[in-house]
DNA sequence: CTTTTATGAATGAAGG
DNA sequence: CCTTCATTCATAAAAG
């Protein structure tokens, strides 16, 4: 429940200030982090899209002569790896190796059922060397209780195998159906806001149809 | 109890969140309503552009018979190099694009208890869009409560310093050549209105229009 | 610098 | 509803 009340900023001190516009001062607006994650998702989304169209065409134009159609160098550059990124800024938290070891201790204990108020108080520990909240802590167990776990199952390559006949468990969503392959998507109001007002100019495909009049429909 | 269900867009400011940031690279995740709004006009313009692509694309493959490109599934990132060549699709249902964008949408509509027969009709509405149940209805909307309560109280402060007063200027500053980073973010970078960058690119990027690196097979 | 690995984080689903 | 698990994704770090 609540028990996950956010905590304090451990960084008691600047370390140098080096990094520019440092949390304190000028800050106009400010997005939480969940809506910058909406938003960094959302673009990573449509970067995507734009991708895979773009190679798609590429593969049509290849095939035939669609120069009336071109897109010319519609290509964006890997978002999800750089561009978003700028914007959310995200950079995982990466333990400290005294972090680590105590974390490993307690790992160790056999503490196998790590509540929450054992999380809050293992945070206030930890970050006593280093940055560190609560979500770490807590993604930090599961992620290695996970690993152990699967470690044990893997060791499995002694002596004459035996044909580990391969589980057909493909319930194979149909998510891939051919059939509704005609999934068209249509660009819901992303942000609660109109596209209508806009004017975009595209390279050379110009051509394109405009959205609101000619929805097209196969 | 304040709960946050959905974020009026008219926050003020946010808590206490990424304000820190250890001495490293630290984000100002701040930005002025206009900037907001120019993001939003962007994202919004990506939209259309994507759809237009893709009706674009349509139009290109029924001129051609393309083997097996589907543009539904555009999840199937093939970044995964792992080797494994079974293609097996995924045994839980993961949500199109389209699907998220309209499961967000319902969800900042306010609703914090969708009712069974509101479960009912989001189903139906999201079929549309792909293959999808009501219980991955209800579980999606549960999770997404109960992820953004979290978020609420556990601010994700990362990038630990633990004593070490590098200056991480940046992520991976792979190729920013383009001052976005600067203290004012720009979100004209998204997605200029500019003919010639239709998406996010670096000014740097070269003309290998290489989408992700091709994994390629090994 | 590019590729690979290790691992933090996100998320759909199950349990209670 | 809240917690927990399993799987997957992304990225910092390591290897080449």
């Amino acid at each position: 429940m609540m028990e996950w009340e956010k905590q304090p900023p451990q960084q008691a001190e600047e370390p140098s200030g080096g990094g520019g516009g440092g949390g304190g001062g000028m800050y106009v607006k400010v997005m939480t982090d969940e809506q910058m994650e909406v938003l960094r998702k959302q673009i990573a989304v449509y970067a995507t899209i734009c991708e895979q169209l773009v190679e798609l065409h590429k593969t049509l134009t290849s095939q035939n002569d669609l120069s009336g159609v071109r897109l010319g160098n519609l290509y964006c550059d890997p978002l999800m790896t750089s561009g978003a990124h700028k914007i959310t800024g995200r950079q995982r938290w990466t333990p400290t190796p005294m972090q680590l070891q105590i974390l490993e201790r307690i790992f160790d204990q056999g503490v196998g059922t790590p509540s929450k108020q054992k999380i809050k108080d293992i945070t206030t520990e930890l970050s006593q060397h280093g940055q560190i909240s609560e979500t770490n802590v807590y993604n930090w167990f599961q992620n290695r209780r996970a690993r152990s776990k699967r470690k044990q199952h893997a060791p499995q390559s002694n002596n004459n195998n035996n044909g580990e006949s391969e589980v057909e468990t493909e319930v194979e969503s149909s998510n891939e159906k051919k059939t509704n392959t005609d999934e068209s998507f249509q660009p819901q109001n992303i942000l609660s806001s109109n596209s209508e007002d806009l004017c975009f100019q595209n390279p050379q495909s110009s051509s394109a149809v405009d959205p609101r009049t000619s929805k097209a429909e196969p």
